[in-house]
DNA sequence: ATAATAGTGTCTATCAGACATTATCGG
DNA sequence: CCGATAATGTCTGATAGACACTATTAT
């Protein structure tokens, strides 16, 4: 019709400047588990536009410098202050690119999303880019569009102590924070499309772990089999019989390896003392664990 | 630590030219069935680099014009020189972004890789831009990595005449082409980090098709089961029992619909005419249609 | 003692897969 | 008739989910 691509793709070759450029840039849903509740990691926005209001962390990937990959662990340890050590521990993984061209008022940008989770990490974010960088539970921010059917309502579940993760040393923590009620209602109002990614990445989330061993990425190294559901319910949103998901969760090859010591921490209202487990070698489950009815075919 | 960022938003509010560039492209893996055979719609580049070769179709996102499923589904029909109309049939979804910094000798580019299915389509890839524009059988292109345990292997099925979809008039046909043996061998290797992209893309259509009815968007408006199997034992390379395959499908609610009709074109090779149905109004499929033994646990 | 939890056992409905059977068509 | 296919039926092993039960610990 016009050989105008190949032209185009000439004038490239020798000037890259020659067009109207779009900008890339990389944004991170970054999830953890706090007292059993999800929070996300955002950032207060310092400047233009949507200036004080919350955002995704993120930012500009460096031109012949860094994969995308590389520029979303950069942004994450940036906003989160940790070191890559601490990083390691953490699951990255590309989440899906938005580029409608009005995304940004100031000029046509092209986000690449990842989608990582991590477990409770410090909430401190010294230093770095991100003075305003905090975990924000996520019933306080509003929903990306309508109200999500498979949202995960907080079902109120027995409020376990120790059922999330935190790192190493995460032995007492008789509960960081007063089990205050639901926090403030969901008011937050994430810039750009930002909640349109969150929603994708909530979604992406609660699927990947059914067939994937990743929600034990929200742990600390090791943890109780109590604790791998809490993190189940949390995502999903929805309660499961306990003593079918311990013998599901043992039956799958390659999910958990028993290290041979129980909690030294036992439950806080009586019980038994768990076995500790730490994730096995296996990439994907299978049989995978299915969410609780999903309503014959969803259509 | 710099604050940097900040810098870099406010000056980019002012100057869209004050970095060095990325570029943004779009790439689509489309995928079609011939003669029971998976075929790619590759491109013969008209310029350095890769003069000559073959690679996917796609082209550069117009700054502040179009969205990325916009671009992504403008190159398709330029490379096919279909219509709107004819791409309503065709599934396009977003696959994911690459841009490692290297990737292209010219300059830093991230493109944005989409997956199509698409029924039979006719040849021609009239005027447009893709004078060199062909449906390539994937036995020909050489493999992205190692060879991939789950590629799928012409196992040599029956070789049904109309299990291709073929459009709204897919009625004769008795064998487009020659039964040709499988193709020249892999021989043919895609540009720049195309055969990953690729991989990528297979890897995504076996399991997108195993828990959502896109398989149909391979085939005609109506169809048998049997050409839906052999979709399925095409796609995933491994042949499926008949009768179970049938009751399953059947079993599915919202699959597939009962049109009244058989077909009037029954097996070369005697046999009933067979019920003919048509996309069910499903978006997932419930239970999935799971691949034969991947093997306890893949790890 | 009471309540809550860890872990295991049992039963049932459901489903995937193997196999068989009947009917229909081309050659 | 023979061979291949469409469509349905039957059987078995595996699994998810409901439920029950015992043991252990905090209060």
């Amino acid at each position: 019709m016009d050989g105008s691509k190949a032209e185009r793709q000439f004038l490239a070759a020798y000037d890259p400047r020659a067009f109207e450029p779009i900008a890339v840039t990389v944004d991170v849903v970054a999830l953890t588990l706090r007292a059993d509740r999800l929070h996300l990691l955002a950032v207060r926005r310092g400047g233009p536009p949507y200036h004080g209001e919350w955002a995704l962390p993120g930012g500009f990937v460096r031109a012949g410098q860094e994969s995308l990959d590389e520029a979303a662990a950069r942004e994450l340890a940036e906003e989160t202050g940790l070191a890559a050590s601490a990083l390691g521990r953490v699951h990255l993984e590309q989440l899906g690119s938005y580029g409608r061209p009005d995304r940004d008022p100031r000029m046509h940008v092209v986000s690449v999303a990842y989608l990582a989770f991590a477990p409770g990490l410090p909430d401190a974010q010294a230093g770095s880019d991100a003075a305003g960088a905090a975990w924000l539970p996520l019933e306080a921010i509003a929903r990306g569009g309508q109200p999500d059917p498979v949202a995960p309502r907080p079902f109120e579940q027995g409020r376990r102590p120790g059922a999330h993760g935190g790192g190493p040393g995460r032995r007492p923590l008789p509960a960081q924070q007063p089990p205050a009620r639901h926090a403030p209602p969901g008011d937050i109002h994430l810039a750009f499309d930002h909640p349109e990614i969150l929603a994708d990445g909530l979604e992406r989330a609660r699927a990947k772990i059914e067939y994937t061993p990743l929600a034990t990425a929200f742990l600390g190294e090791t943890f109780t089999i109590s604790e791998l559901r809490a993190v189940y319910e949390t995502v999903w949103g929805a309660p499961l019989h306990a003593g079918n998901f311990h013998r599901k969760v043992l039956s799958v090859p390659g999910f958990v390896e028993s290290t041979g010591a129980t909690d030294g921490r036992p439950g806080s209202r009586g019980g038994p003392r768990a076995r500790l487990y730490q994730a096995g070698d296996a990439t994907l489950l299978h049989p995978a664990l299915l969410r609780p009815d999903r309503e014959a075919t969803i259509r």
